[in-house]
DNA sequence: AAGTCATCCAACCGCGACGGA
DNA sequence: TTCCGTCGCGGTTGGATGACT
């Protein structure tokens, strides 16, 4: 694949940008939008390559950048999202309205990883960031320390609590529902949700099903700026033929099947819990979906 | 006051994905 | 189908700044 030569091969400026440089970059984008970055350099003249402009556009001048410290709530919020999704700081951030994914990816890096390091191993000798980065011995032993964290915070519970109770299922659901509620504000969660069990008798497909659409409502809520078909779930779900909306597990892999969803979308959603679910034992072939183990997932923190 | 250490965060880099020719 | 240009993402770096001695 063709590759762009690097910023600073062709003459281009690097390092902090300067006010005069945002501004170019700002009169640019409100005349064009955004989009189209490496037209920047040609029609401006502006001395940064598309990647730069983008990155400090994105990250710095778009207007709705939200400034100021990372709040409780927000920071409970990546927790929970990072449990979920992982290192995919740009859907976190999609959660986060004006948080961009480098100041999400930054913020877990020095305030929330930081938290977990110290409570999971006081004993652990700091690390110096300047020893990892020169190779030396010392620096690789360092290295370990430092991805043995970041592993940490990548939980890997999945304690695969066997869950053919249904009552238990509902009860995991409740708690389901609960813990994952703190969608954007556009979204909020109701009592009934409770009542969206599998008392209707749907357990006999468990076998086959991961879960039925009714019970991730709340869950493809929280998805919803990243699979926007999958928002309209409440009328999916309303209709007599949901039963063809399905999440099944064939072996270790997972497919998805959902009306009016374009196949990236779903191919996506797919790799989300291929990657992020089976792979935590949330989900398991021929057992459906297990509610408990996720819930395990989900609340195995390291505090 | 000066030097050193620690922390934060803007910016860079490499890579994969995607779309158009 | 292949090639190329571009975009977007996640990991990493290093300069700026504050805290500490």
């Amino acid at each position: 694949m063709g590759r762009k030569p690097r910023c600073s091969a062709d003459g281009m400026n690097k390092g902090a940008w300067t006010p005069p440089e945002d501004e170019m970059l700002v009169d640019y984008v409100k005349i064009h939008g955004e989009g189209k970055w490496s037209n920047i350099v040609k029609e401006t003249g502006l001395k940064r390559c598309g990647k730069s402009c983008r990155l400090r556009w994105m990250n710095y001048l778009r207007p709705d950048i939200k400034r100021g410290n990372i709040s409780d709530d927000e920071e409970d919020l990546i927790i929970r999202l990072h449990k979920l999704l992982g290192n995919r700081w740009s859907l976190i951030a999609g959660r986060l309205p004006g948080r961009t994914d480098n100041e999400i990816k930054n913020y877990w890096h020095t305030n929330i990883a930081k938290k977990a390091q110290r409570s999971q191993s006081r004993k652990q000798p700091r690390v110096d960031r300047k020893q990892i980065a020169s190779g030396s011995e010392n620096g690789a032993a360092a290295s370990n320390v430092k991805n043995q964290t970041i592993e940490s915070q990548n939980c890997t519970t999945g304690v695969v609590v066997p869950t053919t109770a249904l009552q238990e299922n509902n009860m995991a659901q409740d708690h389901l529902v609960s813990t994952l509620a703190m969608a954007p504000s556009n979204t909020h969660h109701e009592n009934e949700s409770s009542s969206k069990g599998l008392a209707s008798g749907d357990n006999d497909n468990l076998s086959s099903f991961l879960m039925d659409f009714h019970y991730m409502e709340d869950f493809f809520k929280i998805l919803d700026p990243d699979f926007p078909k999958l928002s309209g779930l409440n009328d999916i779900t309303s209709t007599a033929n949901h039963s063809t909306n399905t999440i099944q597990v064939d072996g270790d892999h997972c497919s998805v099947s959902i009306n009016g969803c374009n196949p990236r979308e779903i191919a996506e959603f797919s790799e989300l819990l291929e990657a992020d679910w089976t792979s935590n034992k949330c989900v398991q072939a021929e057992q459906g979906f297990d509610f408990m183990s996720l819930l395990s997932f989900l609340d195995s923190t390291d505090e």
